[in-house]
DNA sequence: AACTCGGGGGT
DNA sequence: ACCCCAGAGTT
C-alpha cells in the first residue's frame, strides 16, 4: 500500500535522487552488502574509497572468504568499529560454505549472518532484491521523526518501535529499491540535520515538524555523559633495520584483531603523580623485561589525545632502539616486526597508522 | 535498557 | 568542543 509519503518520494526521486555511487553501479546482493556494512555509523564520503579499494581487493563473496583476516582488516584500517570488518569475513565464510555462494533473500535469512541486522537486511532486500523490506537508519529515522513529530531519542526502544512501525507503513509494494534509496537520498541531502531544506522538500506541506517549525528538533538528541579519560603509553620500539614492533590486539574489545605498537596502561588520575615511574624509566624496563633488550636512545615523543565515541584516551609515545637479540619475540605469532617501506597487509589502529607514517616521513 | 565499539566530517 | 553518521552485538 503506497501512502502519500511514498508516492511523493518516488516522484522526486526521479528528478533528483543520487544515482552515480559506487555501490549503485552493477548491484549485487554482494556489493550491497559490503556498502551497507561500510556505511554503518559512517559517512558517504568516507566511505566511497574504501569501498573502491575493498571491491578491488575482494571482487566476490568467495574472493572475501578465501582471504586471509589480517587482508580484510588491512582494507578496514581507519575506518573504524573493526568488528564489522571481523563479521564480514565470518559470514562471508558461512554463505560461501552453508549457502552455495549465494546470500539468503529474505530479512530472517540474512539477520542470521553476523553484522547484519534488521535495517542492513531491509537494504539488501529492497536495494538488491526488490522485495518489500523497510530500513530504519540514520536517515530513515531523521526523515520520519521530523514528518510524523515523533519526539524523544530514537536510541529508546520505545521510540525506535514507533519508528520501525511508521518505516514499515510507509514502504511501498511497488519500485521499494527506488524508495529506499529515496528516502535516504532525502535525508542525506534536503532533510538534512543541521539544515534543513524544507522550500525544497517534497514533503514539507504534511510534514509536522516543518509546520511547526521546528523541523531542527526532530529527531530527539542522545543524553550526553562526560567522556571518560585513559591513559596509555606505546612503545615505539625499533631495529636498527628500520622495523617497528606491533603486537596484535585481542580479537574482543578496542582495536579487536589490529596490530599497534605494544602499550603500557597508566594511572589515569594525577593524585599519586609523584609515584609514578617516568615513561622511559617503564619502557626500559619493558624491553629488558619482554624483549631482554638493553634499551637506547630513549626518547619520548609529543602526547597527544585520541578520542573514541565513549573515552578520551591520551597517549603517549616513547621511542626506543632495541638490539638485534629483540627480534628473537617474533618467534611469537602475536608480534610482527613491521617495515613501513615493505608493509605487512595487516589491519592498524588510527593513531599507529599516524604514527608510522609520521616516522617514516621524518627519516 | 544500557553499554560497547572508531574515526572523521560538519558546525 | 560537540554533534552525529546507510547500526549491531553483548551484557
Amino acid at each position: 500500500m503506497a501512502t502519500q509519503l511514498s508516492s511523493q518520494l518516488l516522484a522526486w526521486f526521479d528528478q533528483h535522487g543520487r544515482r552515480h555511487l559506487p555501490w549503485q553501479q552493477a548491484i549485487s546482493p554482494y556489493r550491497v552488502w559490503v556498502s551497507e556494512i561500510m556505511l554503518q555509523q559512517t559517512q558517504v564520503s568516507t566511505v566511497i574509497p574504501y569501498f573502491e579499494r575493498f571491491m578491488a581487493a575482494f571482487p566476490t563473496v568467495q574472493h572475501l572468504a578465501d582471504a586471509p583476516a589480517d587482508a580484510v582488516l588491512h582494507h578496514w584500517t581507519g575506518l573504524g568499529y573493526y568488528a564489522r570488518a571481523r563479521n564480514l569475513h565470518r559470514a562471508a565464510g558461512i554463505v560461501c560454505d552453508q549457502h552455495g555462494g549465494v546470500f539468503p533473500d529474505t530479512v530472517d535469512g540474512l539477520m542470521t549472518l553476523p553484522g547484519i541486522g534488521r535495517s542492513t537486511a531491509g537494504a539488501i532486500v529492497s536495494i538488491a532484491g526488490g522485495g518489500r523490506a523497510p530500513i530504519l537508519d540514520g536517515n530513515v529515522k531523521r526523515v520520519l521523526a521530523r514528518y510524523h513529530a515523533v519526539e524523544g531519542w530514537p536510541g529508546k526502544t520505545e521510540v525506535s518501535n514507533t519508528l520501525w512501525a511508521l518505516a514499515e507503513e510507509h514502504t511501498p509494494g511497488q519500485r521499494v529499491a527506488d524508495y529506499t534509496q529515496a528516502i535516504m537520498d532525502l535525508g542525506a541531502t534536503v532533510c538534512s540535520r543541521g539544515t534543513p531544506h524544507c522550500s525544497e522538500c517534497p514533503l514539507s506541506l504534511q510534514c509536522l515538524a516543518s509546520r511547526q517549525g521546528n523541523p531542527r528538533d526532530y529527531p530527539g538528541k542522545k543524553p550526553r555523559k562526560v567522556l571518560p579519560e585513559r591513559s596509555t603509553i606505546f612503545i615505539l620500539a625499533h631495529s636498527d633495520s628500520g622495523e617497528w614492533l606491533l603486537e596484535q590486539r585481542p580479537p574482543s574489545g578496542i582495536w579487536g584483531g589490529l596490530w599497534c605498537f605494544p602499550a603500557l596502561a597508566t594511572a589515569a588520575d594525577d593524585a599519586g603523580a609523584a609515584s609514578n615511574t617516568a615513561p622511559t624509566d617503564a619502557v626500559g624496563n619493558w624491553c629488558l623485561d619482554a624483549l631482554r633488550s638493553e634499551p637506547a636512545q630513549l626518547q619520548t615523543l609529543a602526547p597527544f589525545r585520541h578520542t573514541f565515541s565513549h573515552y578520551h584516551l591520551d597517549i603517549t609515545p616513547v621511542r626506543v632502539r632495541v638490539d638485534a637479540a629483540a627480534m628473537g619475540v617474533m618467534a611469537t605469532d602475536r608480534f610482527l616486526w613491521y617495515n613501513p617501506r615493505s608493509p605487512a597487509q595487516v589491519g592498524l589502529a588510527a593513531p599507529v597508522a599516524r604514527l608510522l607514517a609520521e616516522l617514516t616521513h621524518d627519516n
